[in-house]
DNA sequence: CCGAATCCACAACGATACTG
DNA sequence: CAGTATCGTTGTGGATTCGG
């Protein structure tokens, strides 16, 4: 994606249209919001509550418009349960999780240049 | 990170300070244009110019400012040839080329479940 | 060619209130 | 408890300009 360097094909109708469509997939989750809400969410089947204290900072109606947009791209599964009072729970699709392992490397690398980083910011701001 | 769960301490000012700036990273280059650069500069060492051209889309403003906070982060190198007209060089340091990997494996996630996304999106949107 | 600063339109966001 | 809608504020980001 993100690259039509790729294609040798100079005229492809179909391979930019769904580079667009990769373009818009890609700023849709490449936000903290929704990488944190899959981070947190991980294996775990989280309620709505559940979720809003388990991302940190999260507000509201951030959490609901992310969570939409989620479901929307088949990445997390809603189930409404119409008791009363409500109760709704998600979780991650197979979608959902492939892309968490991504997610989860971003981790892993900040874990691991965190000195590294803040050592680089001290020089930077001199 | 993201996650105090994972510590059994109850009290650690060091980690919830390592927390806080994990955050704090996390927030910096999770956003598009960040990733965008990170993915188009690969290996390759590019111009301000050609990077404004390779990142699709992408402002001015935009680049010079993210390019600024990769660098700050120690994610890029910055070459400043004092020519004229200036030639200014960026290039991914280790810890980016470390990033890029994982950035790398959000791209090919999102070229796997394309159609996948797609479909989930229309049916949303009935 | 590259960078910084200014201006300003508009989107994002938080707070609040109301519904089922 | 969860969701939607509205409102007011903040802030993001594009266009433009000037300077090295």
């Amino acid at each position: 994606m993100v690259t039509k360097q790729f294609s040798g094909l100079p005229e492809d109708a179909d391979l930019s249209r769904a580079d667009s469509l990769a373009r818009e997939i890609f700023s849709d989750i490449a936000n903290k919001w929704a990488l944190l809400i899959i981070e947190t969410l991980g294996e775990q089947t989280l309620r709505f509550g559940e979720l809003r204290t388990g991302v940190e900072g999260v507000s509201h109606k951030m959490l609901t418009q992310n969570l939409r947009m989620l479901e929307r791209n088949g990445l997390v599964d809603r189930t409404v349960y119409p008791t009363v009072p409500p109760r709704v729970e998600y979780t991650l699709t197979e979608a959902g999780r492939g892309l968490r392992k991504t997610v989860d490397g971003m981790c892993d690398w900040t874990q691991r240049y965190l000195g590294h980083i803040e050592a680089s910011r001290r020089s930077f701001d001199d």
